[in-house]
DNA sequence: TAGTGGTCTAGACCACAGC
DNA sequence: CTGTGGTCTAGACCACTAC
């Protein structure tokens, strides 16, 4: 579903050159003007582009000298945002295997949904045990909500869900809140997950939104504490802060 | 420092009033074109403001329609991005205090800069220990390396080491790199926080650097797994992921 | 059909870096 | 001084939503 526009073309062209050593790390791209050139677009469209890039931490860009290649090669990579277990497993090459415990249909109880749901909703319910290196490293138990997923295949859930949501359901995924807690599992996490009796587990707990603002899937993944790492790149952002305290915090978290 | 310009200000304003619920909840804020009109700018400016406030996931655009305000006030808030305990601490009114164990010029061993580091440099190291409810939660060590960071009151490190780079130091803070683990504590570790002999802390390590890609700040903050908890803004991206993946993986998927 | 956001353009002026 | 990125403008055309 890569919109086709020329600023998403001209960030993957230059996201792909800095992937494939074209510009190196520690550089500087071409200037925005010989960008201009090179792709025949107007400045603002290449500034946008290169936005993207910026935002993901692939370049720095500094005023009066240029946009310079970062090496956030050696960080792994975006485990935060939005991406599915399956691009991780690829651009991480971490040779995982994916095993469903279940895959049902059933009404998902409005406690789980903990918005301003009121009722329970139909949906399906998945349940997947990751492997990495043939040792139990994550348990995930999603709800894909059924006013948007009408049909769930067992194929697409051993693969990737979200593939199959994107590009065969052509459902626009736009945005998730995420919450990392660590905890005790339950009985079915800590045999699944091989755990000691008194042991953690941290739990990832999402809820996915389409363009539309629908929400259309709510996910919680236990890992393994020993197996577990979320790395992460952000800018500084400061919109928020300079305002006046949020006055009155009625709600205690 | 807030830069002054039109879109950082726009983004404010309406930031603010969404706070204060002026553009309340699920409703829709002023067309792009009323918003030209009520700032006096132009529209490629009034979008670079709301994409500012979508990025933080405050408005939700929707084509055709408009922007949709997002009820994520909920959602506590960012602890993702860079964002200083005290800024935390103000905008969640969490009632915290900080205790300062330690503050002392030294030199940081090149172990302790993953990267490229051969030699050790100059800095200041801090220790500080976060009480919550006069409970503690969070021990946090500093490494502020010398050649950005000149001086470091005691005054600073108690109230916001953040507040003084930028607005004391005049320093620019722009992005950083952040790692989450679960892992045994060191004995220091375990005493402050008043863990048990075979507890586990979450340990947060980051890696913050200014504008111009100078590394300032290693961090290791190590939090009562009881304690903690991390909340994430997430937008699905799409720049990478389109591209072969990485390794001698020769089918295009 | 009218209104919305999405994209793109071709300029302009500024602030900063480096010579 | 020149070249760089940062900001802003006033238009244009498109795709989508809603009526």
């Amino acid at each position: 579903m890569a919109a086709l526009n020329k600023q998403n073309l001209i960030a993957q062209d230059i996201a792909s050159k800095i992937k494939h050593k074209i510009y190196q790390t520690n550089t500087y791209l071409p200037s925005e003007h010989q960008l201009c050139d090179l792709y025949g677009t107007s400045r603002e469209t290449i500034r946008k582009a290169l936005d993207q890039l910026n935002e993901l931490g692939l370049i720095q860009k500094i005023k009066g000298r240029g946009s310079l290649v970062l090496d956030i090669q050696r960080y792994t990579f975006p485990i935060s945002g939005i991406t599915s277990f399956k691009e991780l497993n690829a651009t991480l090459g971490m040779h995982a295997v994916t095993k469903i415990l279940h895959l049902k249909k059933t009404t998902i109880p409005p406690c789980e949904i903990s918005k301003s749901a009121v009722k329970s909703q139909p949906g399906f319910f998945v349940e997947r045990l990751r492997l990495i290196a043939d040792t139990p490293a994550v348990l995930d138990r999603d709800y894909l909500l059924t006013p948007p997923v009408t049909k769930l295949p067992k194929t697409a859930a051993a693969d990737s869900i979200y593939d199959y949501l994107e590009n065969d359901l052509g459902l626009n995924i736009s945005y998730a809140t995420k919450e990392i807690t660590v905890e005790k599992p339950d009985d079915t996490v800590r045999q699944a997950l091989d755990l000691p009796s008194d042991g953690l587990v941290v739990a990832v707990r999402s809820h996915s939104y389409l363009a539309d603002t629908t929400l259309f899937q709510i996910t919680a993944s236990f890992h393994r504490p020993d197996k577990f790492k979320f790395i992460d790149f952000a800018r500084r952002k400061r919109v928020l802060s300079s305002d006046k305290p949020l006055g009155g915090n009625t709600s205690g978290k």
